[in-house]
Formats: C-alpha cells, structure tokens, sequence
DNA sequence: ACCTCGACGTTATACGTAAAACCTCGGGGT
DNA sequence: ACCCCGAGGTTTTACGTATAACGTCGAGGT
C-alpha cells in the first residue's frame, strides 16, 4: 500500500451515476426522482439504478433544497427536552414529519442551549415552517414576520399571526381534577402553580379557581414555584406549614411539582393520600415512579407534536388543517383520596 | 385591497441586497462574510449592512451548504429522547454546536420514530459528521461506511471504523456501588440489569461480578428487565418472592429499574432502606423525586454530548480529539443503609 | 412520399452563494 | 516617462440537482 495521495474520496454525485450507466445526468434525476415514466425505458431506468447503488450514490440535498427552494425541514421550538412532555412532543412530530420525507430540527430556548441566539443558524438549513410551544414563546423573536408558516402548540387563540394553532382541552382537564376533589369533599385546596408565565399554565389557574368558586365553602391559596421537584419540596412545606387550618388538597400544575408536594407532606409527617390528597398534571412517567403513583391528568403529548406537524404540512400544501382541541382524561390513581375525617370544615 | 396576484413574497437573496446597495453580489459575499479587509471600503462594507438588514436579508443556507460543500450540520444517533440521559446528552451536544456555528439534529433509532429507516433523509440535509450512542447502535446501519467522521459515545473501545470515542467511567463507577454496599456489610445481592444488548450495560455486569467475587461469601443473582419502571417492578417482585433467603441489596442499572425495585419492595411490605437496599445509576432527575431519594452513581451526561461533539469537530478539522474518559462519581441517599441485623448469612 | 406522433432521451438552465481571477485607477519610486 | 502596486472593487465560475425545452428516430396513417 503506496500511501500517495488519496484518490480524492468525495462522494459520487448523479453526474458518475450517469457516467457509470451510460446516460445523462437529466436521466438520473428522473429515474431516482421516480418520475420517468414514459420519458425513459424500464432497461435504461433499471441500469441507471444499478449505478446509482453500486456508486453508492446519495443525493446531495444541500443541492436538491437549493434547487427546489424547499427544505422538508421544520422547526421544533420547546423549552427544553429534558422535560418529558417536549421529548414525547418532538417524538411526535418526528414520527409524522419521517412519514412524509420532512426532518425536524430543534431549537430548545436560550437558556438550556447557551450562547446560541440564532434560531436560523441553530437549524444549519433553511426551514419550512416551524411549530412552536407557546411555553417556548419568548424564544421565537425574530422568527415571527420571517414569513415562515407557523404553527402554534397549546397558545392563547386570541394571539394572531399563526397559520394554525393545536391545543390541549386543559380547561376541561383541570375541571375534571376539581370535580373529582370536590367529590371526594376536599373544600381546602392550594394550588401549587408554575411560576412560567405561559398560556397554558395561566388557563390551569383560572379554570381551577373558577370551578371552586362554584361551590360554596370552599378556599384556595395559589403558591408559585419553579419547575422542578425541589422547587415545587419547597413550596409545599412553607404552605402545608403555615398557621390557620391545612389544606386538604393540593392541586398542581404539573407532575413534578405534585411529587415535590409529596416529598414535603412526607417530611411534616403526613400521609398521601391519608392526610392530604396531591394531584399532579401531564402523567409522564414520573407520576408512576413515585409512591403513592399520582392522581394526575393525562395529556397526549406525542399527539400533540404529530397533530403539529401535520398542521404545519397541510398549511404549506395550502390545505386547511384540522382544528379542535385534543382531549384530555383524569387518570386517578393513589394521590387522591377523602379528606381526613377530622379535618376542620371552613 | 385588491386582491391581485401578491407581488411575490420571495425572500431578499444577496443579489438584491446588492442592488440595493449599489454594489455586486461578490462584495455583498465578501462584508457579509466578513473577509472583506483591504478588499472593499469600511464606507462600502456599512452601506452593505445596512441593505442587508433592511432588507430583512437571510442567507440561503442551502445555496451556502452546496457551495461549501459542508453543512455545520452533526446527527445525533440516540435510542430515545424520552429518556432523560439522551436529552441532556443532546442539550450538551447543542450547546457546543452551537458555539460554533453548528447544529445538531436527532436520529432516535427506528422503534421509536416509526417508518424512518433512512438516516440520512431524516437530516433533510447532508451531514458533516456523526456522533452515536452506543446504546443505538443498532440503527446505525449504512450510517458506517458512508465516509462520514463517526463519533461514538461510551462504546466498546475494541470495535473499530471510529473516528474518535467519548466514553464514562462506567466500570469505575459500578466498583464504587459494589464497594459502598459491601462496606455497609452486604453480601447477598439481586443486580437488575438492563435487558438492552449494549456495551455499557455489560460492563456494568462484569464490573459488579469481578468486584463482588473479590469477597468471600458473597453471592449475586441477575435479573433483566426491560427499561421501563413496570418492568423492574415486576422483576424485582419476582426476584424477592422467590424461596430461599432474601437479599439485602439490590444493584440497578438504572434509576429507573430502581425506582421499579423500591415499588415492588414497598408492595411486599419491605421497608427500603432498613429491609433492603437499592441502588440506581445515572442519577436521573427521578433519583431525587421518589421517596426514598436513591443512592445512584451520577453520570456527567451533558458533559458526555459536550465531549463528543467537540471530538466531532476536533476531527472534522484535523486535530487530534482530547482522549481520556469522564469521571463518575457516587452520591449516597437514603435507598442505601446497612443489612437488617437479623438478615441471614449466607 | 409525407406528415404526425409517441417513445426515449439529451441539452441547457436556474437555484443563491463563495471565492478565484480579473479589471481600473491613482500615486510613488527610479 | 515608465513601471509597479495596492486599494477597491467587478466578472465569472462552480457547487449538484430538477426540470423545461428541445432533438431524433422509427412506426403508422393517408
């Protein structure tokens, strides 16, 4: 083995194809492009495919988007993937982009990505459209008016400028969470809620408020915590140990913040669901990790993304998307009980 | 509003901004591009700017991918982002992107994206490199051998065709579980193992087994289960069911087999961690919110995708990737404690 | 004998960018 | 008076693909 200069490894492009089967390049693209009927005869097709896979040939897609002026690419923008939901949501959307020959790149928000501020540059190609978290709406800046399609997930409808919009029923989950401690008899509740300020967190304080104020007696004390287990620890033991009577009930906005609630009822000695019933929100896989497994509202996530995806393809196809809101379901496990019979009535 | 043909919605290319500018497109090439010292006017260079910006313009990254011939553009070869190691695998790969201009986008192996056999078309764009957890090992399939830069993550230092290696010190952090346990006076132990056929699963096998034999009088059962914590509920039930004495420790290779574990202990009516100890590893943010917290090993998993991802750019600029394996480290939490004084000895 | 027409290709072009190669002009050295 | 040179540009080309526009040729109709 001389080792001179290597004999150029670049990759073959349709142009060898052509070369190696004895044809023209306009030829390749046709066959490989699958739309040769009538224009080149089945031999000729059969050969050219030959070449092309005894080269190897790939397509140079950097060159097939330029040329077409579309990149089959779109746009993921989420807070961060390390939450389940936005994992199960990209998945989603990946299945369904894979099935129709788009990809999808991410762009989790600055502050998981470091130093990053170009959503354009993050995706390293021209994109299509983008879909986007409304929790992630801070991070969109320059990518609204770029004229790219764009599809909102779960965001306040009154907000304009997007080609389409999927939502969870959250409302109507949240209800449900109500209606089943109302029927259980909780009337002291605290609402452990998410301190991000987003469309979907904020329809979970007002639904939740307005459907215990349709029954008289009741109270609920609204604490704020960051999105995480400790955060939501910490929150929890200030409330449950604050003076006046204890809640029964402690309403969260998020399966995380519900397992931080009952690490701290643990820690002052209560039982769940005994002592204090704990509801959590999303069901990811945390809320059946933990002990007792939490009562908590199951959201479709990987629909939601496919929902999203498909919505941004029909926008771009010129095709109406499917509207309606995804429904949600109470899943009712161990966090969620009758209040404890001695508990002092309002 | 008439609603006439619309004037054309088509974005400013570096053509009009020359027009604009009143200079050529090679000029707009050379400001934008930022090698224009000597070549053109610090005058010229602002008005460009200035046209440019106005203009909203954007440079067409593919027509920039076609000529360079590269794309900034890495895949990320994972099992699943649900899980949580791989999103923060991925969020540290981002991030370094990023940092030079980089973006990365996912490849999450076949059974959980459905249909997308083909790695490359999930790109939606050429790729420059490849950096693959050897957990996907599996869906790598033509991605070897297509010329490009492999970059692979805690994989089998013995296979080949790799371009560089990022691996963790796995082996030295399953020697830390063994010796914490046996220092607390274990001696029978259960390992649940991941049923995954990987490299790092493997090791920590063999790492638990050598480390055990070197004391006398000890004794491990394995038991696989698959990824989920159903499944190690299910297996560890099983396991501590079974006749003869049962042990007082339970090695994990994962925190959410030993999640799993807990659940099963808990639902035989043993107390974790006076009756049985367990252990996870990763430290996943499920270590800390189930109760008891879990004695698990912490594994730097953005660090991992930071590494490889400057391996990966190492590499695509010919320098030698900064070799040496990531230390792990043990973090003692409640699931672990001393055997029950009235255990059995083997 | 001539025209038509379909089957089977080929040639030519454009996509938007980066950069190599090339111009032009005025000033300074000899 | 001549050459050279650098500053400040411009013209041109190539990247690889998809496709519109254009040939060619033999069979079949009249």
């Amino acid at each position: 083995m001389t080792s001179a200069a290597q004999p150029a490894p670049t990759r073959p492009t349709s142009r060898d194809v052509a070369r190696a089967a004895g044809v023209s390049q306009a030829s390749v693209s046709l066959v490989l492009g699958g739309k040769w009927r009538g224009r080149v005869s089945e031999a000729t097709a059969e050969r050219v495919r030959r070449a092309a896979h005894e080269l190897g040939y790939r397509p140079n897609l950097a060159a097939r988007n330029l040329r077409l002026g579309r990149t089959r690419t779109a746009l993921l923008v989420v807070p961060a993937l390390t939450n389940e939901f936005f994992a199960r949501v990209y998945t989603g959307a990946a299945a369904v982009a894979a099935e129709h020959g788009f990809g999808v790149v991410l762009y989790p928000s600055p502050d998981g990505i470091g130093p990053a501020r170009d959503p354009f540059a993050s995706a390293s190609a021209s994109l299509d459209g983008v879909i986007a978290s409304s929790m992630a709406a801070g991070a969109l800046g320059e990518l609204r008016g770029a004229g790219l399609p764009l599809v909102m997930l779960d965001s306040d409808p009154a907000d304009t400028g997007v080609a389409a919009r999927v939502n969870l029923d959250i409302a109507d989950g949240m209800r449900q969470v109500a209606e089943h401690l109302l029927g259980l008899g909780h009337r002291r509740f605290v609402h452990l809620a998410s301190a991000v300020d987003s469309w979907t967190f904020a329809v979970r304080g007002r639904t939740l408020h307005d459907a215990l104020r349709m029954v008289p007696g009741t109270s609920v004390r609204t604490v704020p915590a960051a999105l995480d287990v400790h955060a939501g620890r910490i929150a929890a033991e200030h409330t449950l140990a604050a003076p006046g009577p204890r809640p029964t009930a402690i309403v969260c906005d998020d399966d995380i913040l519900a397992a931080g609630a009952c690490k701290a009822a643990r820690r002052l000695g209560l039982r769940v669901p005994d002592d204090l019933s704990v509801t959590g929100f999303d069901d990811l896989a945390l809320a059946t990790a933990v002990e007792p497994e939490l009562t908590t509202v199951r959201l479709p996530a990987e629909q939601v993304g496919e929902r999203g995806m498909a919505a941004l393809l029909a926008v771009l196809d010129d095709r109406p998307a499917e509207p309606g809101s995804l429904p949600v379901h109470l899943v009712a496990r161990g966090s969620s009980a009758p209040p404890p019979a001695d508990a002092p009535h309002a």
